[in-house]
RNA sequence: GGGCGUGUAGCUCAGCGGGAGAGCACUCGCUUCACACGCGAGGGGUCACUGGUUCAAUCCCAGUCAUGCCCACCA
């Protein structure tokens, strides 16, 4: 076997892949032990139209760490993959491809749009599963899922139906935030408030009939700021193109600037003169009366507080809008419709919204105008009416929608709701006794605090693209909610032929000549996305079937994800899961018993990143340099818990150096002759130096253990990076250099065992971080083995060893050799100068290492030979260790001032160390209040530092 | 307005009741027979500020200042 003297990832990770796949490694339950306990994660689904970012290549680098981690522990794993449809996302997508294509789907029929889009999804659509696949992900691809699958859309309709059985789905017309862009209803979650520069514009609103009353403000104290007579009420709006719609103008009950004109008509100064809407002015707790004028305008049809205000005082709700947000363009004449909406107003009482509904309030000039244009237009003509008071410059929250980013309209529809309170009850407790926790456990606060004031979930949207609702409407739009449409029909047929009515004989007739659709009307509408994906933990693994993968690995153990997902995902598979997954009990199971959130990766200087930011890392880039490994490694290793990722390539740089060195590293072993030893036993192992590397190998496995059980993974990349490097590298294989160089016999075999074993168990320690190097070399290692298996399904290290003695024995190795050269740096000896030393004061102990360490000291401290003496010879270096004084003779060429100020100041240093400590014992407070093990530490460390000293300065007097 | 978080070496960050740490950057020295993507040795910090608790505080508590994010209906 040969081996480059430099990694490349690029040319193996490709062929790693291979050798996974036909190892068959990552199926489900590969590798596992016999009755073992099963681990499964569900993937969070990426969009069928993503691509991999730095976000995906952190969450699945954490995934992958703990599935491979556990898979090589001999657990029964599943790390179950797939994609979500993503609706609108989607539909964005294909629309706009097709676009290119001069087709636009207004011109298709529903089902040619929808055979666009699976044929996009077949030639497009999925690119980021290889993406995740060049990552390394270990997901067990036979059981690629996606949301729009036959068995999912089943797990669909099924919950839908039962839902609404249950009166926890339900239509309702209210308030949605409407995306004009693409024409649809969209969830709360989907807007995003952006604080914008806006205007607030103040206007006149004019009393009924030029009726006047007496204004009066006051201070503080009561008394009189500003008296006089006015005509108008002043009103003050951000959006004056609704103001067509207003029903009243409000004010605070004790308000008593207003008292006088209480339930007075006011006039909306827009449209055409002679068919000014009056409105009333009403008395609601809603207006503060310290901001603005103290009046507000209420248009209950498009704002989502105007609309509760409007609701309490059965104020009618004029839409003005459609879909695409430009001002209506339908109805009869503006005149007639006015007419029509004041009827309303003098009859009094609660107004049919459909009814109302019907009514077209947009002046004839304004009729199809842009909302906007709209705007413009009302400011011009009130203003041109001298009706304007002021224009004030204001920063104020527009809502966007995430995906389109044009401003979303409140707008007054009918749409489908999920109860989520009540669903949400259970799945608060089920977080509040433990049954899921979320690491780390502050984000347990927000889960509470959004589940606790939720707002029932629009879950219908105007698209094509999704599953549809399986509603169907009778000819009196009746609502039949069923699994399929021969289901719907049975039930529409029994409910009028039960009922006396108009549609009894109609039914009766058409029964004999049943044409389908002609009796039921399908629901054009499809589901939010996010209504699938919160049934991904069980839908994927078969339900609502009873597959024996879903007895099997549901309850799923550990989801990982970002914060901003909580509330789009994590809150609504633990609604879901609650109220369908139930035991043999009847108890619910929670989709999984922990939820690890992770950081957001940001910039090098914690700015987001963004394309017109142009501070994107592209992780696709990133492996094609670095490779796979060295960006799962640095992930990791900046994991840190509530924490965002400031990830600078500098990083990468250095994980990458990181692989360089594992690859040299098992380079050296392997010509060393290192020997792979599938009979290998720690406790056989006699020489110090591997007893040694044996006891910190065993500590580190402990560390990683412990670290990734806590989802520590920056903890456990350190312990594995330090391992490696600063003591296998850096130490053992140093040391074991004179043995492996000098000749043949037991302590060779050992060496060569033993540093093979450990290599075994370093590979295995950082095959979840980094599985393609590690698995190419353990291939490497292949043939000495006779390795029976791939990397990734062999046993996860499992060490126990500790030997005290080799510890303290190559401690003091260490220290000597770091000391020393330590002194030759200081006192600019050449590095390659061979040294005479010898020990002076050594314990019984001290000379029994010297005499079994003494070639490797030689070798690695670069000493010409280290003997004994009884006492210092004259013009030498002498430098501490332990009990022992270890003195290099240089003859001439020592510099006697240069080794004075070097020993003085180490004095001076001691000293310091001293005073601290006598200054804390001095204390007695410290002393008779601390535990008697800390001052006792403390006595130690004194008499350590106080022989230490003596020791210096005995060789300081020798010096003259 | 509510909630969560962060301020530690030039930079990015660990640590979190008893001797201030890492990586990178920096300085000096190395053609040491695995590795210059390397080896060795260093310099560098009133652990934001002010109080408190404690024998002991970078760490716990309170407040201040700075800074980031999430949620929210001030027209």
């Amino acid at each position: 076997m040969t081996m480059e003297t430099t990694f490349v990832p690029a040319d193996l990770e490709a062929r790693i892949t291979d050798t996974w796949t036909s190892a068959n490694a990552f199926a489900a339950g590969a590798g596992a032990r016999e009755d073992a306990d099963s681990y499964t994660i569900v993937i969070p689904p990426p969009n069928v139209t993503g691509s991999l970012h730095i976000g995906h290549a952190l969450n699945n680098t954490l995934q992958d760490i703990l599935i491979r981690r556990k898979r090589m522990q001999g657990y029964d794993v599943l790390w179950q993959p797939g994609m979500d449809h993503a609706g609108i996302a989607t539909q964005m997508v294909v629309e706009r491809d097709l676009a290119e294509r001069q087709i636009q789907r207004r011109n298709l029929t529903r089902d040619e749009f929808l055979n666009h889009v699976w044929s996009w999804k077949n030639e497009s659509g999925g690119t980021i599963i290889n993406q995740l696949k060049r990552l390394g992900a270990s997901c067990d691809w036979s059981r690629e899922r996606f949301t729009m699958d036959d068995g999912l859309s089943k797990a669909v309709l099924k919950v839908f139906v039962q839902l609404h059985r249950e009166g926890l789905v339900y239509k309702d017309k209210r308030l949605v935030n409407w995306d004009p862009q693409f024409e649809t209803a969209i969830s709360d979650l989907e807007v995003e408030n952006i604080e914008v520069d806006g205007h607030m514009w103040h206007f006149k609103y004019p009393l009924e009939g030029g009726a006047t009353y007496e204004y009066v403000e006051k201070d503080e104290d009561g008394n009189v700021t500003l008296r006089e007579t006015r005509d108008y009420i002043s009103i003050a709006t951000t959006r004056p193109e609704t103001m067509l719609g207003d029903g009243a103008v409000a004010v605070h009950p004790s308000d008593e600037r207003y008292a006088p004109i209480i339930g007075k008509l006011c006039e909306i100064p827009v449209g055409p003169k002679e068919h000014r809407r009056l409105i009333p002015i009403i008395t609601d707790d809603y207006p503060d009366p310290d901001f603005g004028s103290g009046a507000v305008k209420i248009t209950g049809a498009h704002d989502f507080n105007d609309y509760q205000v409007a609701r309490r005082n059965h104020i009618p709700l004029y839409r003005l809008m459609d879909t695409k947000g430009g001002m209506r363009d339908d109805g009869e004449p503006y005149a007639r419709e006015a007419e029509k909406a004041m009827a309303i107003v003098k009859a009094g009482g609660e107004p049919d919204k459909n009814e109302v509904d019907a009514i077209n309030l947009v002046p004839d000039e304004y009729r199809g105008m842009d909302r906007f244009e709209a705007r413009k237009k009302v400011i011009a003509d009130i203003d041109a009416e001298g009706l304007m008071i002021e224009v004030e410059d204001k920063r104020i929250m527009q809502p966007f929608g995430d995906r389109s980013k044009v401003v979303i309209e409140p707008m007054l529809t009918d749409q489908w709701y999920v109860d989520a309170k009540t669903l949400a009850k259970p799945a608060i407790e089920a977080v509040r006794e433990g049954r899921t926790s979320f690491v780390p456990k502050n984000w347990e606060k927000t889960y509470f605090e959004w589940m606790e004031n939720i707002e029932p979930w629009c879950i219908s949207r105007q698209l094509w693209w999704g599953h549809r609702i399986p509603a169907w409407y009778g000819p009196d739009d009746h609502i039949f909610v069923a699994e399929d449409e021969e289901v719907a029909l049975d039930m529409a047929v029994q409910h009028y032929l039960a009922h006396e009515g108009p549609w009894k004989a109609w039914v009766e007739e058409k029964m004999n000549d049943f044409k389908p659709g002609e009796i039921l009307r399908r629901d054009p509408d499809v589901l939010d996305t996010w209504f699938s994906s919160a049934l991904w933990p069980f839908s994927t693994l078969g339900w609502p079937d009873e597959t024996p993968e879903l007895a099997r690995y549901y309850q799923t153990d550990v989801l990982v994800t970002a914060f901003d997902i909580i509330f789009f995902w994590v809150a609504r598979m633990m609604m879901m899961g609650v109220h369908f997954m139930k035991d043999g009990h009847g108890k619910p199971v929670e989709p999984f018993h922990t939820v690890y959130i992770h950081a957001l990766v940001r910039d090098e200087h914690g700015q987001k990143m963004s394309k017109s930011k142009g501070n994107v890392l592209d992780p696709l880039v990133l492996i094609d340099e670095y490779g796979a490994d060295a960006l799962r490694f640095t992930l990791a290793a900046m994991a840190a818990q509530g924490r965002e990722i400031k990830l600078a390539t500098q990083r990468i740089v250095g994980y990458r150096n990181f692989a360089t060195k594992l690859w040299n590293a098992v380079r050296f072993a392997q010509m060393s002759g290192a020997e792979h030893k599938t009979d290998f036993d720690p406790a056989n192992v006699r020489e110090p130096v591997n007893q040694w590397i044996l006891t910190e190998a065993s500590r580190a496995i402990a560390e990683i253990d412990e670290a990734l059980d806590g989802y520590r993974f920056n903890d456990a990349a350190a312990s594995a990076y330090r391992f490696t490097w600063n003591l296998f590298c850096d130490w053992y294989l140093e040391l074991l250099k004179p043995t492996l160089n000098g000749p043949d016999g037991p302590a060779k075999d050992e060496a060569r065992a033993t540093m093979a074993y450990v290599i075994d168990t370093i590979l295995a320690l950082l095959h979840p971080f980094m599985p393609f190097i590690t698995e190419q070399l353990w291939s490497e290692t292949e043939g000495a083995a006779g390795r029976r298996n791939v990397l990734a399904l062999s046993p996860w290290p499992d060490l126990s060893f500790e030997s005290e003695a080799a510890a303290a024995d190559l401690n003091w190795v260490i220290e000597l050799i770091t000391q020393t050269r330590s002194v030759r740096s200081e006192m600019n000896i050449p590095p390659s100068a061979r040294l005479t030393a010898v020990l002076v004061g050594a314990s019984e102990a001290t000379k029994a290492r010297l005499a079994s360490q003494g070639p490797v000291l030689e070798r690695v401290g670069r000493f010409e030979a280290i003997a004994l003496a009884d006492s210092a010879p004259d013009g030498s270096i002498q430098q501490v260790v332990g009990e022992a004084t270890l003195c290099l003779q240089l003859g001439d060429v020592i510099d006697l001032d240069a080794e004075r100020a070097r020993l003085a100041k180490e004095i001076e240093r001691l000293d310091g160390e001293i005073a601290r400590i006598d200054k804390k014992l001095g204390n007695e407070n410290f002393t008779a209040r601390a535990p008697e093990e800390v001052v006792q530490g403390e006595r130690d460390k004194r008499s350590g530092y106080e022989a230490e000293k003596v020791k210096v300065g005995q060789a300081l007097e020798r010096l003259g």
